[in-house]
DNA sequence: TTTTAATCAGACAATATTATCTGATTATAA
DNA sequence: TTATAATCAGATAATATTGTCTGATTAAAA
């Protein structure tokens, strides 16, 4: 199986999506998020409490408390949040495992592959969340009906 | 941990680019391989097995058995043998795990995302094994003496 | 002030991936 | 023909990731 990002990841990015969606300082608590997003409450909820750690979003304890984006969505970046759960080992990681690629000894996509992953890394940094409100609003809307009985991990 | 390929995957393109330097119908006992790409000897064995049964790489049993390129170089691409061990999820899902993203309900990067898929697809689908012998040859020489004591993943 | 509803912390469980082990089968060479 | 050295098949073990549970803490509302 080969993956991108991780599922923290991609459930990170949904929950931050979805509370840029709702507009910076409203506070949602995490079971409206997990419902709306078809992602295991608990789940998410320890992914929403480690981005909080790394401030990248804010959280309200006690009733009525929940999530909130804690800065203007033009201010968080997708590479915020990939680096906050995923790292940055996609960033500098020879794609082939080769234990000493570099410049200096390329593996044999080295060159390619180092092409790809910058205008990755330039996407990443570049996509700001307010730069999609309507698509996401679009996309939530969406959510829900398809995701049953779907498995963790689809088959090889 | 975001990761790109199996390590299955990475395995079985280092295994084969080593078989396509060693040359055409070249037997090369998997004790050789694993010792040289520094691989665990019954892990690398398996990724051999698998690739032999999907017809990319040829085997030969009993004494001086071993692995073997059954085909020219040029025929074989990178992307015959990630999709041989990963599969080809990575070309059709989406980045952000929304199930039923789209080219009509797009998640907020799927143009984006798509266009840097399609660039990788046409890499693994350019790259032949022949249009790297050298290369390899470089990087094979210098490996093993950097891989000891390397973790199976990287701290996150 | 008490009840309620939320995050938070840490242990635990399930699943997937990575790695190892045992022995059967095969084919070469002695 | 027998010993040897290899792939092959299937079970098992170790580790990482994903997902769940329990209870403590917190703060608002009744």
């Amino acid at each position: 199986m080969a993956i991108i990002f991780s599922k923290k990841c991609e459930y990170g990015i949904q929950g931050v999506l979805y509370l840029a969606l709702k507009g910076i300082g409203t506070v949602t608590p995490v079971e409206e998020i997990a419902e709306h997003l078809q992602i295991p409450r608990e789940f998410i909820s320890k992914i929403l409490q480690e981005l909080t750690s790394k401030k990248i979003i804010g959280s309200k304890k006690g009733k009525n408390g929940g999530f909130f984006l804690a800065k203007s969505p033009a201010k968080i970046k997708l590479y915020d949040i990939v680096i906050a759960i995923d790292g940055d080992a996609i960033f500098g990681q020879c794609v082939l495992g080769f234990p000493n690629c570099s410049g200096d000894y390329p593996c044999p996509v080295h060159d390619n592959w180092s092409k790809l992953i910058k205008e990755t890394y330039a996407m990443l940094n570049a996509q700001t969340l307010d730069q999609f409100k309507d698509k996401v609003s679009l996309k939530i809307q969406n959510l829900g009906a398809k995701k049953k009985n779907v498995k963790v991990r689809p088959a090889n």
